[in-house]
DNA sequence: AAGTGCTGCGCAATCCGTTGTATACGCACT
DNA sequence: AGTGCGTATACAACGGATTGCGCAGCACTT
């Protein structure tokens, strides 16, 4: 159980309502922790009972009115406690590699077309990555550091998916012109 | 819900007890997707009431009884039937990524030492899938492609990883540099 | 005038996943 | 004799996560 301090993570640099966070989590964080919107709001709940975090009601025009939440002191310790016991192992749910170890039985050239939406979104978020990157590089690195490295592993790890993704296309191309030739 | 079908992508080549599969799951697989022996046992349960598994039983000497489960036609089909549909963005969890962007307020030195840890995992996890995808090039590759490939994903993650890693190291310890220099 | 999309919040049901516990035997080590 | 490890399976309880649904208003397009 730790969306909770992955919010009160991003919760330590600004305040942020829940649809705020639900953004930062389908971008920057979501490649490392994802979560949908509601069970950010629920988390939002709980954290708030337990005074971890407070909030003010912020009306507005032409939008609806939101929650801008920030850390408490209570909030910030429980972050602090966490951050000093280890992190377990990361997980993954990568339900495109299973398909691509159970190839055997799929067809190639839907695989193939699979891949190639994957590989857009994953150039696109590369992209934004590499943008960001070099935006936070100009503006001071030093107070960034920890955005930066963030922002890092995300186009490491976007690179490798997408160089692993050339290998993959060369081998089923390979495939598929082996069996349409005979 | 696909624990389902990456339990019958690996059944798909060979016959394996829940047990062999928990074993795979902590290793080659695990990467990509993992699940507790508790998990696996359930869902082969499950899997065998809706006939998309058998198994039978094999008493051994020394050691436990063991079921060898196998696919059924029904569970050949249904992986088919799974393999047509798009995959599901990847999901992850990596309680590490989230330690480090939430820096500000960590031990560096602590941080340092996770990530010795982690690295070293990482390494060894390298050098087995290296020895592995190896051993399936020599061994005829067209058999193996999907499993090499698999392989291979696993070998440019933890490049990637690792090569992320120093970069942090780097950050980290010229951040602890200045603060000790004062 | 209707449809689509964005901002914003939330409940309920169900399913998935984790953790704890249990059993059983053999082997190796202390 | 006791402890721990490896093989092998399984139940129960709880909490986390996904999916479906609902409300509400504004902006922009068709």
């Amino acid at each position: 159980m730790s969306l909770r301090h992955a919010i009160l993570v991003l919760l330590q640099d600004q305040e942020a309502s829940g649809y705020d966070l639900a953004r930062e989590f389908a971008n920057s964080i979501g490649l490392v922790w994802n979560a949908t919107h509601q069970q950010i709001y629920l988390e939002l709940g709980k954290l708030s009972e337990q005074d971890m975090v407070r909030y003010r009601h912020v009306p507005q025009e032409g939008k609806p009115d939101k929650k801008l939440y920030s850390l408490t002191d209570a909030g910030r310790a429980e972050l602090v406690r966490w951050l000093k016991k280890p992190a377990g192992p990361a997980r993954i749910r990568d339900a495109f590699m299973v398909k691509v170890a159970g190839g055997a039985l799929a067809d190639t050239q839907l695989l193939l077309s699979e891949l190639d939406i994957l590989a857009k979104q994953r150039r696109e978020r590369l992209a934004t990555f590499e943008a960001l990157a070099q935006r936070l590089d100009e503006s001071g690195r030093d107070e960034n550091v920890y955005n930066y490295l963030t922002v890092r592993r995300g186009i490491l790890d976007q690179r490798a998916w997408l160089q692993w993704a050339e290998e993959v296309r060369r081998s089923l191309e390979h495939r598929s012109a082996d069996s349409t030739a005979s």
